[in-house]
DNA sequence: TATTAGTATCTTGTATTGCAAGATACTTTG
DNA sequence: CAAAGTATCTTGCAATACAAGATACTAATA
């Protein structure tokens, strides 16, 4: 899997994600994973990031399994933030695909 | 335009256009821009990276409106490379896609 | 008790890469 | 000579994915 083409996608399956329902870091690991691999490594630091720019609060929970959980749950603005990636991100995906379509033909 | 969603594409995006004819840096800037905003800092140093691994070979043509064109050609090796980017981009964007809609269903 | 395995979170250091800003240089026009 | 358009290249910076490892809790096993 390229690296490169992850960059910055991977805060807009994390938040979308979210929009479902609240998850914990090792939940949304194993949830993208199933798709795209990511690392412990790299869900953190941008769970952190997220939480910092305000579009997502945390609350911790007990787990009978293991080390207590800390959720991560959309704020409203998370939430239009989201909607405006996703759009952000069709519209890219249509402009790439048009590059390698059509090239760059003028007629 | 989100500038992380670029990273890695804009390869796959000159080497696609050099798939059509032979350009050289300032078209491909004018070229993609169309597009997908980009500088000229950007482009030199990735059309040197895909010189260095040997995606692409280049020749010098004098041009009547200024500096000489360094014209950027795909070589076999890169051209092989383009097909499997290619494919790797349409299955990355179905598996983000599949993230969105789907979120992580099991059931 | 000690040890291992599974779950879960977090930090550090590194590599990649897009970009702003600016330097360089050629041609044409004034 | 100067200015504008075309064209290439370099430096320094910011964002971010990851490997590797540290930490900590629970449950099972010896």
């Amino acid at each position: 899997m390229n690296i490169q083409f992850k960059k910055g996608v991977l805060e807009l399956c994390v938040l979308a994600l979210l929009t479902e329902k609240n998850r914990y870091g090792y939940d949304l690991v194993n949830e993208i994973s199933k798709n795209i691999q990511i690392s412990e490594g790299t869900i953190y630091p941008l769970l952190r990031r997220l939480k910092n720019v305000g579009y997502v609060t945390t609350y911790l929970q007990e787990s009978q399994e293991g080390a207590p959980r800390k959720y991560y749950k959309l704020t409203e603005n998370g939430l239009k933030i989201t909607g405006e990636l996703k759009n952000d991100w069709f519209d890219f995906v249509k402009k790439v695909n048009g590059l390698l379509k059509g090239g760059g033909k003028d007629e």
